[in-house]
Formats: C-alpha cells, structure tokens, sequence
DNA sequence: GTAGAACCTGGAGTGCGCTCCAGGTCAAGC
DNA sequence: GCTTGACCTGGAGCGCACTCCAGGTTCTAC
C-alpha cells in the first residue's frame, strides 16, 4: 500500500481538524483521541504544531468508520492499524482479521433479521389488540 | 394482556433466578438489576424471599432480550415496560415505540449491509494484494 | 441441627468510547 | 500589534450496561 504505484499525488489537500470533523462526522475529540489510540499515524503538522490530515488520512478514518459503524471493537482497531504500519509483510494477517470480522457481521445481521421478523409478529399482536380495542370485540372498555 | 382470556395457568414453573439465568443466557446480577431498575415487574417470591419466575416473567424476559439484542436502549426499555405496566390503556402507545424500534433498525440493517459491501471490496482488494506479492507480480520482495 | 450452596440487599467498581476542561499556543483580520 | 477564534496538550469526567463485593439470610441434604 505504501510501495507499488508511485501515483503522482495531486496537492494534497491539507484539511484543517475542523474540516476532518466535518467531512466524517467524527468530532475533533474523537479525532485527537484516535490519534493518540494509535489509530491514526501521527497526521502532519504545521510549523505550528497544527494538525492538516492528506486525502490517505481521509481514506483511512474512512474505513475505520466503517470498521466502527459494524462493531469493530477500538481494541481490535487498534490491532489492525498496528498491522497495517507494519507494512506490506502483514498482508495475510489483515486479510484474516477483515474475514473474520465479516463472518461475524454476516451473524450479527442474520440475527438482526430474526430479531426483526419476531419484533414484526409482536407488532402485528399490537394492531390486533389495538383493532379489538377500538372495535369494541373485547367486551366493557 | 392481562384481562381477556382467562386461561387455566398451568403449575406455574416458578423457576429460581439459576434456571432463568441458564435459560435466559443474563446472569443473575444482570436479572436483579433489570428488576431494580423497572424492566421486570417484581417478581414473585418465597416466603424466605428469594425470587421465583413464573412462565410470564419468562416470555417478558425473551421479548425485552430481543429488544436489547436489536439495539433498545435500558431507558427505552424501561420506557416500554413502564407503559405495559399501566395497562391495556397504553397499547397504541406501544404499538408506536415498537413502530419506531422497527424502522431505526431496518435502517441500521441496510446501514449494515451497505457496509458490509464495502468490507466485500476491501477484502477482494487485499486478497488480490496477497496474490501479487505471492506471485511476485511486483517486483522485489 | 448443621454444613455448604444458593440466595438476598445496597452500594461500589469496571470497561468502553468518548467528551470535557484548564491552561496555553497559533493564525487571520482589522 | 491586538483581538478573536481555532487549535494544542494532558488528564479528569461521564453515561451506559453491567459486574462485583460484603455481609447477611435461606434452603437442601445429610
């Protein structure tokens, strides 16, 4: 990912930590507190020690949201993104972890759909319930 | 729910908090505190006080569980138990929480989905990432 | 009737993922 | 050059959903 095709980068964009929060909906906090984590390289700097995240920076916070947003714990973020600087050598380790993740998300949604088709039956219980009520079906109010 | 048929209630199992525990997958700390904090009515007790389940605080558990497994929050929850705890008076009430449950979570599904695609892509693009440097594709090592 | 396991209570503690704060530095507009 | 707002750091604090603890009571099996 770092070595292979040297792209002639374009200007690199530079955002502002404001801009980052921004774009990812992330707040500055959550920014500077997954930096610290580790789970962002150190981002470059300004001569005055201020934060400008290039568009890699942005790729990357992109997927970890992703990460996030399907339940990847911080502590298992942080394992990959230590792979990850590791460099090219842990390829195979990384491509193991995002499997497993994604075995794990294919559960966590097929439960969600059984959970909501039960949560459906209990909705259709109320709307009868409810019918009955206001039908009078059910006898004194 | 607690009008209408009068059914014959069968023994009555009256488990203890153990068996509820073991069937329910909560520990028993889990179960005290889901009483103290209002999502199960009192339950019933011996007279030396320790706690004995009946087949209805059962079902309740199982339906809250799926609440909680599909993301409900322990103050929405309680919200809902506080609800059905007032009676047959508060069904459409219920009825539009449990609405509202099925909509965010048909949202966080595809939300899921969606992302799960992504993870697809990004698993392809490192199995194809292995491949090369496998193949030696690449250049050198 | 007694040992030991299971249970009770109120309240403190934990881990996670942020979020806030104090006290200071930096930068852009006037 | 000064104000004002964005940014910096280390560290404390928070809300959630439990989980653990101490100290006591009850139940079961012998």
């Amino acid at each position: 990912m770092t070595s292979g095709h040297p792209l002639p980068r374009d200007p690199e964009p530079s955002l502002t930590i404001a801009q980052v929060a921004e774009r990812t909906g992330l707040s500055h906090d959550t920014l500077r507190y997954y930096e610290k984590a580790g789970l962002i390289e150190r981002v470059g700097r300004t001569t005055g020690n201020q934060r400008r995240y290039d568009t890699a920076d942005l790729a990357w916070l992109e997927f970890l949201l992703r990460l996030r947003e399907t339940g990847m714990s911080i502590a298992d973020m942080q394992c990959f993104a230590r792979l990850r600087a590791e460099g090219d050598t842990t390829v195979a380790d990384r491509l193991a972890m995002l499997r497993e993740h994604r075995a794990d998300l294919a559960g966590r949604i097929r439960a969600l759909r059984r959970n909501a088709a039960a949560l459906d039956d209990k909705i259709d219980h109320y709307e009868r319930l409810l019918h009955e009520r206001q039908t009078g079906t059910d006898g004194p109010a």
